[in-house]
DNA sequence: GAGCTTTCACCTGA
DNA sequence: CTCAGGTGAAAGCT
């Protein structure tokens, strides 16, 4: 470890990474005393930077009441007020002053009031699950929004109002700026909203593409650059995933008379203080959806630095500045690792250490890889590889469910639509595809529908459409990781199996490493659907003690899928969630799994077997087995 | 200079 | 293609 340099005040911390603040109280969770991080003040030369708007203490914008502090008590009767505040740049040509009606900050009175905030970590100071659960809560709320707007033929951007609700409530984490690492969000962490990097604290500009502070260097204080977003909206070529030419900001107006040379400021002068100060820079690289087409993904990439900087004439003919950036060696790879898996998808024989092309068989739609590249083990053990569920006994019920008479594809807002009315008013997919919500058991539409195969609330009878992959773990056997990233709320796959026949059960159950039953799973899955109560409406949320297990269980042993390969983990990024669409048999319902966060590409997907024996009663005669998830707040046995 | 308001720029997003 | 946006920095005033 590098001495602490002079100026570092590593015990800082000032500024809490979340800070919640309800009426009556305010729980601040702090972290282990690390304020500043010390990733880039460790091996490499002489920064010693003490961020200094970083202490800077945020007024608390929430209002309860109707009054919104404007008793400045100085009015100016009759007088013209003169007007205050920075000139406008162009002047209209007409005599009207141009005042531009006060832009309303919105005010979210009647959420969480007077509530605890049940969503929130019981006891966490992790900076990692302070991060999820702010993202989490972020992602909840713009799913809601999405669902409510979409109703409502209203105005859309659930992105900003779930990101407005955030930050006037003061859900955030890492609200001070920093330079370097950001407790909490590691490399290859993926996003799909500008307002996302804003809420945990790693790019504050919700447009902008540079983010800079003033730090101090020794006895100097500069203003320099701490995080970029490399999205693409200029002449960048970025081939190699070390090197990143950037483009400076300002001058690129769409409107081509607007044009004009960029100026050394605001964040082109941040870029060229910290080429001299040779502080490290956050870079957050954009990618296009490979999901949806007008989509974006960023991806966050680890620290760079800047190398050099110069000036050069675009092809629109303006002057713009240009800073290389080389990435800091010692980091695993982010970026990086989305331009191999995009490769694979692109030519799948270009994957390394393949066993089998395709494990399905041809009976998923996309081929299922096999890979192993710990050991030379040649594969799991023999199965049949199904995507169906097998019913022994016949079922309570094969009466369809009620369909809907939807023309083409069913609408959200429709009342006359049975299926929406079936999930209790709000069809439980987004326009494109993602659950919104964990509810009991998701109702889609079904052969009865008159909707066409493309409605949106045949997501999951669908089937698989992903890339997957089953792949050798280092210590828990087999496992499955995907090369496509994959959307909080976005369908996985299906259990697939026998179901077993409940007389028979426990008979052999102990030698089955491969039952699926609903036993109650933990926290972070319970707790995917704390949206709604941030905008006041009914909690949605189930606790522990509420749960109600279903009598399914299913078996992989024999036959299968790839969810058999999908290993536990007490901080899953998986959820299950029942589905109902080809018969009336609520007590076997398909069992759906959906991403319970964004997933970066060749992430290992879990989810929450469940708690072990504890206070829920259906656990029963399962076998506990010692849990490898390695998560840091792991319970330990599943 | 701190504290307030206003305006503007910004590699958004539908 | 257009256009409504949220945020923070900058600028001006008290």
């Amino acid at each position: 470890m590098f001495p602490a340099p002079m100026g570092v005040n590593v015990n800082q911390s000032s500024t809490p990474p979340l800070v919640c603040v309800t009426p009556g109280s305010i729980n601040t969770f702090s972290t282990t005393a690390n304020g500043v991080s010390s990733a880039g003040t460790s091996a490499n030369g002489p920064i010693d930077a003490t961020p200094i708007s970083a202490y800077k203490t945020r007024s608390n914008i929430i209002s309860f009441d109707g009054d919104d502090g404007s008793h400045s008590g100085n009015h100016t009767l009759g007088a013209e007020r003169k007007r205050r505040g920075r000139p406008p740049k162009a002047l209209s040509a007409d005599g009207s002053n141009g005042v531009k009606s006060k832009r309303p900050k919105p005010i979210y009175k009647n959420f969480v009031a007077g509530k605890e905030l049940a969503f929130l970590p019981s006891s966490s100071t992790d900076p990692r699950e302070i991060v999820e659960t702010v993202h989490m809560t972020f992602e909840a709320l713009r799913r809601r929004h999405l669902q409510l707007d979409e109703t409502q033929e209203a105005s859309r951007r659930a992105d900003l109002k779930a990101g407005a609700i955030m930050m006037s409530s003061n859900i955030r984490a890492n609200s001070g700026k920093r330079i370097g690492t950001v407790p909490g969000v590691e490399i290859g962490d993926i996003f799909y909203f500008r307002m996302e990097l804003c809420i945990i604290g790693l790019h504050a500009p919700s447009m902008g593409g540079i983010d800079y502070m003033t730090a101090k260097f020794g006895n100097d204080e500069d203003s320099v650059a701490i995080c970029i977003v490399s999205a693409g909206g200029y002449e960048n070529e970025d081939d190699d995933t070390d090197v990143l030419v950037y483009s400076g900001q300002g001058g690129n107006s769409r409107n081509t008379e607007e044009r004009h040379d960029q100026k050394l400021e605001r964040g082109n002068l941040a870029l060229e203080r910290s080429l001299h100060r040779k502080n490290v820079i956050r870079v957050i690289r954009g990618f296009k959806d490979p999901a949806c087409a007008t989509g974006k993904v960023y991806v966050y990439d680890g620290l760079y630095k800047i190398h050099e900087s110069w000036k050069e004439r675009t092809k629109s003919g303006i002057n713009c500045f240009k800073y290389k950036l080389l990435r800091e060696p010692g980091q695993r790879d982010g970026a990086a690792v989305w331009k191999l898996t995009q490769g694979w998808i692109a030519n799948p024989a270009t994957r390394g250490r393949v066993i089998l092309a395709d494990m399905s068989s041809g009976v998923e739609m996309v081929p299922v890889c096999l890979v192993n590249e710990v050991d030379h083990e040649k594969g799991p053990g023999s199965f049949t590889y199904t995507n169906q569920i097998k019913h022994i006994r016949p079922l309570s019920s094969m009466k369809p469910l009620q369909g809907c008479g939807c023309q083409s594809v069913c609408l959200p807002g429709d009342a006359s639509c049975a299926c929406g009315q079936n999930n209790g008013g709000d069809l439980p997919y987004s326009s494109l595809g993602l659950l919104a919500c964990r509810k009991p058991i998701v109702y889609e539409c079904s052969d009865s529908c008159h909707c066409s195969t493309n409605c949106r609330n045949r997501m999951s009878q669908k089937g698989v459409r992903l890339h997957f992959e089953v792949f050798k773990t280092t210590n828990r056997g087999w496992g499955l990781r995907c090369w496509d990233p994959i959307r909080a709320g976005a369908f996985i796959c299906e259990y697939a199996g026998e179901v077993i026949d409940e007389l028979r059960v426990n008979l052999d159950d102990s030698e089955d490493d491969y039952i699926f039953q609903t036993v109650c799973p933990g926290e972070k899955t319970l707790k995917w659907n704390f949206g709604p109560e941030l905008i006041g409406e009914d909690s949605t949320y189930v606790t522990a003690d509420e749960f109600e297990p279903l009598p399914i269980k299913i078996s992989a042993e024999k036959m299968g899928n790839i969810s058999r390969f999908m290993n536990h983990s007490c901080s899953p990024n998986v959820f299950w969630q029942p589905v109902q669409y080809d018969h009336g048999d609520d007590k076997h319902p398909h069992i759906m799994f959906f991403a319970l966060k964004h997933i970066p590409p060749m992430t290992e997907l879990t989810y929450d077997y469940g708690v072990a024996g504890a206070e829920s009663s259906n656990a029963g005669n399962r076998r506990t087995k010692n849990c490898m998830c390695g998560s840091r707040n792991c319970r330990g046995l599943f």
